[in-house]
DNA sequence: AAAGAGATCAACCGCTTGTGT
DNA sequence: CACACAAGCGGTTGATCTCTT
């Protein structure tokens, strides 16, 4: 309450914009900067509102945006960050160059969602659908099983959360120093470029300049850093890291992703975007599990097999083995972000500590 | 060639968050 | 601390385009 709506005057235009709206938001924003999207449209002699400038600014006009096909590579990142960080579009586009939120969200919706769910892969889990899951006999069980394992990752997570809010100080001054630099450097009409990624902070940058073709643990790596230091909140960081934690637990069908997306590359495909000349198929790698060429049970096998190896554990009674599993699992996790933070040339105190220094069951 | 269905995506809406007073 | 405002965000809509029959 309290809030004036944002297009409360009469008269403003709405609906798609002009060639000559274009132009004159344009030529205003590269003399003046954007300044305060309110009072904007009056001074450009725009009948818009505020809201609607800014929009078409960071959709559409913004000069550093990439339209177009998305490439394979980048179809893979936003499925990636998708199971990491669900349907938070701005994070995820920050890890997509020249992407904006709209569009990924856009192209989530109308190609990536659906092929998942073809595939039999819930898209808003990134989990085998839950009848492939669920047996009839012992389902009881693994549910326990599953929650006990989720409340094991909660406080796992929680733990480590400690150790993040270091790491989410040092990541805004980083950011902050970066973005000085920048500014100073910017032209002069411009408003600040967002400040570069490169130097491992300041992955909120709607431009980040990570490299995206080094391995899905440099996007995990990001990922858990920008829940640290690009988060609203610290519970927010906090969802995040818990989210990813679980999330991660899919990993083997990622996985299965990767290797279909090997498999394809070495298929002479037609059809191959120009900016996609490293060999990436426009087809979609997802298309090659749909058409026959990798099984759905091919794809589901790393996951099952997971399932399966949980699940005679349970039969064998064998806590001890399943323990191990798990250690061995979230150890291999935490590998792929401490390998990949420390090439990123973040501070020594910035890696994630392992698992062993604190305790992985620990009372709260 | 025309009509209908489905897909796409720019833009809007309303809620949340951050910040200043 | 409470409030107001600006900006950001994600969900949704609807116009347009493309494909199929």
């Amino acid at each position: 309450m309290g809030r004036s709506p944002c297009c409360e005057k009469e008269g403003l235009k709405k609906g798609p914009w002009t060639p000559e709206e274009d132009q004159k938001l344009l030529a205003y924003i590269e003399q003046h900067g954007h300044g305060c999207w309110r009072s904007l449209p009056a001074k450009a002699g725009l009948q818009r509102c505020g809201k609607s400038c800014r929009l078409r600014w960071t959709n559409y006009l913004r000069p550093d945006i990439k339209r177009g096909k998305f490439s394979l590579q980048e179809e893979q990142t936003i499925i990636q960050l998708h199971a990491l960080l669900g349907n938070r579009w701005s994070a995820i586009a920050t890890h997509l160059p020249k992407r904006t939120d709209n569009e990924i969200k856009n192209y989530w919706n109308t190609h990536l969602k659906k092929r998942l769910a073809k595939m039999g892969i819930d898209p808003v889990t990134h989990k085998p659908r839950s009848d492939a899951l669920a047996t009839s006999a012992g389902s009881t069980a693994q549910h326990a099983k599953a929650a006990a394992h989720l409340s094991h990752t909660a406080q796992w997570e929680s733990a480590r959360l400690e150790a993040e809010a270091r790491l989410a100080r040092e990541a805004k001054l980083r950011a902050l120093a970066a973005s000085a630099s920048a500014s100073a450097s910017a032209p002069l009409h411009l408003p600040p470029a967002p400040a570069p990624a490169a130097a491992g902070g300041g992955l909120d940058s709607p431009t980040s300049t990570l490299s995206f073709s080094d391995s899905s643990a440099a996007t995990l790596a990001s990922v858990l850093e920008a829940a640290r230091g690009g988060g609203r909140s610290a519970s927010t960081a906090l969802a995040s890291v818990l989210e990813a934690a679980h999330a991660a637990a899919m990993q083997p069908v990622q996985a299965a992703f990767e290797e279909a997306f090997k498999e394809q590359q070495q298929q002479p495909w037609g059809d191959v975007d120009g900016e996609d000349a490293a060999g990436f198929a426009g087809t979609g790698f997802t298309d090659l599990l749909l058409d026959g060429s990798l099984s759905h049970q091919d794809v589901m096998r790393p996951a099952a097999a997971r399932v399966d190896a949980e699940a005679e554990a349970d039969a064998a009674g064998s806590q001890q083995q399943e323990t191990e599993e798990e250690k061995n699992y979230w150890d291999s996790i935490l590998n792929l972000v401490n390998t990949s933070a420390a090439s990123a040339s973040l501070p020594a105190s910035a890696v994630v500590p392992t698992p062993e220094a604190y305790s992985p069951v620990r009372e709260f």
